[in-house]
DNA sequence: CACTAGATGCTCT
DNA sequence: GAGCATCTAGTGA
C-alpha cells in the first residue's frame, strides 16, 4: 500500500495531476482519469470543506485515502478522493475518464450515449461507476480501488462552475481526450 | 454549432 | 429558504 500513499498522499493540487492516467475501479467498471480537480480544504474558498468540518464533509477532515462523495443540483453524485493528512481537508474530485473495462455495465446504467460521454462530468462519471453515498467515508482500495497509470503531460486551467476562486487554475486534464469536460463559469441560479 | 432554462433534493444558515 | 464542485433537452442560427 506504499505505492497509493504516495499516489494520494500530499497537497491536493499536487495529488490531482498525479491521478491523471491513473485507473478507478467500482461496481464492475474501470474507468481511465482525463480530468481531475483539486480542493484544497480549509485555505481554499471552493471547498466544501472551507467552512470547517460538517457532519457532511468530516470524512475530508479524516486520514487520506479515503472517500467523500456528495449529493448536488438534486440529481448527481460527485467522487473525491481525500488526500490531506488527517486535520487538513485537501481532496481531489474526478471529473472525467474512459471507460476502459465494464463498458456493457456501464451502459446500462448512463444509457444509448457515446463511448466518450459515458463517464464525462462528475455526475456522470459516478453514475458510470454505479457510486452513490454508500461509498462514502469508504477507504479507498476497500470497495472503491485506485491504481496508478503511466504519468503523461497535462494542462491546466481554473475549475468548472465554482464561485469562489474562480481564477485558481486547479482543474488539470489530458489534452485532446473527448471526455474532457468545457469550462464553464459559474452561474448564479434562478428560481421560481 | 452556441446558448440557456428547468429539473430536483440535500445541506447548512 | 437559498444556494449549489450538474446535466440534458430544447431553441435558434
Amino acid at each position: 500500500m506504499d505505492t497509493l500513499e504516495r499516489l494520494l498522499g500530499g497537497p491536493a493540487p499536487e495529488v490531482a495531476p498525479r491521478l491523471l492516467g491513473a485507473y478507478v475501479v467500482h461496481g464492475g467498471v474501470t474507468i481511465e482519469l482525463t480530468e481531475v480537480e483539486a480542493y484544497a480544504g480549509t485555505g481554499d474558498p471552493a471547498s466544501h470543506a472551507y467552512r470547517g468540518p460538517t457532519p457532511r464533509t468530516e470524512v475530508m477532515f479524516g486520514p487520506p485515502a479515503h472517500v467523500y462523495v456528495y449529493f448536488v443540483y438534486g440529481m448527481h453524485w460527485a467522487i473525491n478522493l481525500v488526500c490531506h493528512a488527517e486535520g487538513s481537508a485537501g481532496a481531489v474530485l474526478l471529473r472525467a475518464g474512459n471507460v476502459v473495462d465494464g463498458v456493457a455495465r456501464a451502459r446500462e446504467r448512463r444509457g444509448d450515449v457515446p463511448a466518450h460521454r459515458l463517464a464525462s462530468g462528475p455526475g456522470n462519471l459516478a453514475s458510470a461507476l454505479g457510486v452513490d453515498r454508500a461509498l462514502g467515508g469508504t477507504r479507498i482500495g476497500d470497495r472503491l480501488a485506485v491504481r496508478a497509470g503511466v504519468p503523461r503531460e497535462h494542462e491546466s486551467g481554473p475549475r468548472v462552475g465554482v464561485a469562489a476562486a474562480a481564477e485558481v487554475p486547479w482543474r488539470f486534464w489530458l489534452p485532446g481526450e473527448a471526455s474532457v469536460s468545457a469550462y464553464r463559469r459559474h452561474q448564479p441560479h434562478r428560481r421560481r
